[in-house]
RNA sequence: GCCCUCGUAGCUCAGUGGAUAGAGCAACUGAUUCCUAAUCAGUAGGUCGCAGGUUCGAUUCCUGUCGAGGGUACCA
């Protein structure tokens, strides 16, 4: 099936084309603002008209004229300066969102997603969750959207990070801590081999000499790092396994690192690196990077993880052949990729590379979330403090619930809550990582949408889903239930929308307006109640099933998921 | 210096080459014998940083300017 929107653009373009504006892409379809004005409008009216010098209001009466019998038009209006207003028809409308169904727009293409890519023996704190959210959201929508998706999670495991951690291992390691909590003591070992190794330069010596055993595969020096890497990884699955993300791929920088020696030769020998005070680089030629070529190897022959950035391309083209690779990092790093897709291009690479950067997550005050910095919060401690919030709350509102049922349901919305806090902000924007704001269940929060959710289910759950025969939406209606009709139909292309935006944002944004309609229509439309006849009843119950199927649908794109009770 | 991003209601933030710029919080008014009030209805709040330009139409695109943040080869 094809999104509503996609459907009139074509029968816009037919009436262009019968209206002999031949050769002319029409401007897609949009839900109007206001549907006093109609369904969907079509603005394409002001382009025609320029391109065969006549006034816009007769080339949208030239479309009008011209517009084919359609089952899904019951009306094709000419307003103000030559806007088309399209109104569709109920029941065509009802039966397009019968079942919320993919309009499969990836079908046959494969895309590569790069997130979340946390380092080695760090705790993941709150910094590294717009990677995490924002990236696994658009891994959904786009799977959803019929794509071939290949989720990486390009973890930080190799480099002199490893040498310094492994000498502080070899000098201060506290193996009971370090059985007691892995991932803690580790952290605790880097960050005291940063500070003795800016005043003890033998110290950082013996990193350099350890990063050097490390990269010739010394069997003992591996055999560390091996067991630093799992303990990492069991971790970090942990926080997986909480936020509900799974990887198809986790390779990361050591896969890699074989291929770079050859890598950096064959570009020298290519004449596309070349050397420069020392180092090697890729100098390039695309505008505004003349003065940024890609370094790819130290003075000392140590490489970059530009270098590897280099080799992951190559395995990524060679293996997936994606038709496009998006890459979830912050926006520190737009320099960097700029300079590593011009890198690539230079290559001979041929791919269709995106930078989807994200801007910092602040505490008040302005402090930036960062491990270098100092100022964190341990994601596995700001979902325990969520949960726990929720569970306090739904203690509250609904204490007729079994503990164990309040429990789950804590878990599932104090989740919810730090996952949408992310998604429903613009993703290139700074955000503040404010509690308050964060465990808010009003307006404009995960919670706010999980209840509308849940109210439509005490509904379902009341009049028994089984007697809602999904061929009997309301049809001809006015009020809160056509507005809800109109919205649910626009699903398929608002995730089409947010996909290849790479903003998850206007997805979130849309299934506000959507529990936002829930509401009026909870209060003004009886559903189960005395004296609401039987067709009625038996509509309103169909539309009460495809709205909390929408609702579930469009939530669990964003890696949220619902509860039948709150 | 150069490059990138941001500036929208008192606060936190959406949004867009189109018709009257939207939410939440905070403020005020009202609704609960009724399918979940973690709700709903309403009032109030705006020169979309400033100045030009392109356009039938600009808050949106372009240029300049002021303010804020980030980046700018041997860390990632």
């Amino acid at each position: 099936m094809s999104t509503v929107a996609a459907h009139l653009t074509a029968l816009v373009q037919q009436a262009a084309e019968r209206a002999g504006f031949e050769g002319v892409t029409v401007d897609g379809c949009v839900p109007t603002k206001d549907a006093s004005l109609g369904d969907y409008q079509s603005n394409t009216a002001f382009r025609l008209a320029k391109s065969k010098g006549m006034k816009p209001r007769d080339a949208a009466e030239a479309l009008r004229a011209n517009f084919p019998e359609d089952p899904a038009v019951t009306g094709v209006e000419v307003a103000g300066p030559g806007f088309l207003n399209l109104s569709v028809d109920d029941a065509w409308l009802a039966a397009a969102v019968r079942t919320v169904a993919s309009p499969g727009v990836g079908a046959g293409k494969t895309v590569v997603i790069d997130y979340s890519s946390p380092n080695i023996a760090k705790r993941m704190h709150i910094g590294h969750l717009r990677s995490t959210i924002i990236g696994n959201a658009l891994d959904r929508m786009h799977r959803w959207l019929g794509y071939r998706v290949i989720a990486d999670n390009h973890v930080g495991d190799w480099g002199t990070p490893f040498g310094k951690l492994i000498v502080a291992w070899q000098e201060w390691r506290d193996e009971a801590a370090y059985a007691e909590d892995p991932v803690g003591e580790l952290q605790r070992l880097y960050q005291l081999a940063d500070e003795k190794m800016e005043a003890d330069p033998s110290l950082l010596e013996r990193a350099r000499a350890e990063t050097v055993k490390l990269q010739q595969r010394d069997p003992e020096t591996l055999a560390l790092w091996q067991r630093f890497v799992d303990a990492s990884m069991a971790e970090f699955d942990v926080v997986y396994g909480r936020l509900g993300i799974r990887f198809d791929e986790v390779l990361g920088e050591s896969a890699y690192q074989d291929r770079l020696d050859p890598l950096v030769a064959e570009l020298l020998e290519r004449g596309i690196a070349v050397e420069s005070q020392g180092a090697i680089v890729v100098p390039l030629e695309e505008k505004g990077l003349t003065d940024h070529p890609l370094l790819i190897q130290k003075a000392d022959g140590a490489k970059l993880y530009g270098t590897t950035d280099l080799a992951t391309i190559e395995h990524r083209l060679a293996t997936w052949a994606p038709t496009r690779v998006l890459y979830v990092v912050d926006t520190r790093q737009q320099l960097h990729f700029r300079c590593v897709f011009a890198a690539a291009r230079k290559m001979g690479s041929s791919g269709d590379f995106v930078h989807v950067w994200f801007g910092m997550l602040k505490f008040p005050g302005g402090a930036v979330a960062s491990s270098r910095k100092g100022v964190t919060a341990n994601l596995l401690d700001v979902l325990d403090t969520a949960a726990e919030r929720a569970y306090a709350v739904i203690t509250e509102k609904s204490p007729e619930l079994p503990e164990e049922e309040r429990r789950a349901v804590a878990e599932v919305v104090g989740t919810a809550t730090i996952k949408y806090f992310d998604l429903s902000q613009n993703p290139q924007s700074d955000i503040t990582f404010d509690w308050d704001r964060a465990l808010a269940h009003d307006g404009g929060s995960a919670v706010y949408l999980q209840y509308a959710y849940a109210r439509l289910h005490s509904i379902l759950r009341a009049g028994g889903a089984a007697e809602a025969p999904p061929d009997v939406l309301p049809a001809h209606t006015e009020g809160p239930e056509k507005a809800l009709l109109r919205l649910v139909a626009r699903l398929p292309e608002v995730v089409q929308s947010a996909a290849e935006t790479c903003k998850p944002n206007l997805l979130a944004e849309y299934l506000e307006t959507v529990a936002r309609a829930v509401g009026p229509f909870y209060e003004h439309c009886p559903v189960l109640k005395d004296g609401v006849a039987p067709e009625v009843r038996a509509a309103r119950l169909s539309l009460v099933s495809v709205v909390a199927n929408t609702l579930e649908v469009g939530l669990g794109l964003l890696g949220i998921g619902v509860v039948p009770r709150l």
